[in-house]
DNA sequence: ACATATGTACGCGAATCGCGTAAAATTCGC
DNA sequence: GCGAATTTTACGCGATTCGCGTACATATGT
């Protein structure tokens, strides 16, 4: 069995096992058989599964031992919450609603705020 | 076919197909099939290939592209919470520190949680 | 306790694999 | 150049493995 490291990420990211399917467009019995050993994911699964947990092909199959590596030029993409049109936040597999949104943008304010007050 | 550069990286090193197959323990009509995108190799095969060519499967795989740089994070359109390094998110103009995203998770929780709980 | 969601196990048809074989193409000595 | 040896490409066959549906087991929530 080679990638017996998909069953620690998915519950890190409290993900079903049904969400995982239906994000790769395969059959819950089918991914659940990888986690098991039971099944060998086709190089195309391998790639989309390292796409959706965010690591490298080489840490599934235990080639190497840090999950993340950061690439050489660190791009990083700027996206203000109250601008998400193109992009999907998810929260455990499940993506947020505008109406979350809204509550997380009021709560991030309130920490700060109260941050600043405290330590004045 | 996912292993095109299977075929400049046996060249670069001057190896034959032969050669190739005896280090591998399989038949060199297999590995000419991967090599041509006719067959594709096991997930212990190519691990293998990794190793004798020196490089990482996410280079063979064309999910990086420098063969000797740790494999990179690809991004998707959707992002979960917790695997931010790719991606910053902003509030108000300033990015959410990784202790704020933290809470905004658990915010997130405890909000679906209560929802579930209090309906009206 | 009940209903729903999540996880596990397995048989079947279909797709793919690995191999041997053999023809095409390339390389090499002369 | 020219043939022999090496390398590369192509393909049929038997056996293995895959992906799916289904059914059962367990966990979670009302």
């Amino acid at each position: 069995m080679f990638l017996n490291r998909l069953t620690e990420l998915r519950k890190s990211k409290r993900w079903s096992l049904q969400y995982i399917a239906d994000r790769l467009g395969i059959a819950k019995s089918t991914y659940a058989g990888y986690e098991s050993g039971y099944r060998e994911p086709s190089l195309e699964a391998t790639k989309m599964l390292a796409d959706l947990y965010g690591t490298s092909v080489d840490f599934l199959l235990g080639r190497v031992t840090e999950p993340n590596h950061p690439p050489a030029i660190q791009r990083t993409e700027h996206i203000e919450l109250l601008e998400l049109d193109q992009v999907t936040i998810t929260v455990d597999g499940k993506s947020l609603s505008s109406g979350e949104i809204k509550h997380v943008i009021a709560f991030i304010r309130v920490l700060r705020e109260m941050d600043g007050t405290a330590k004045k």
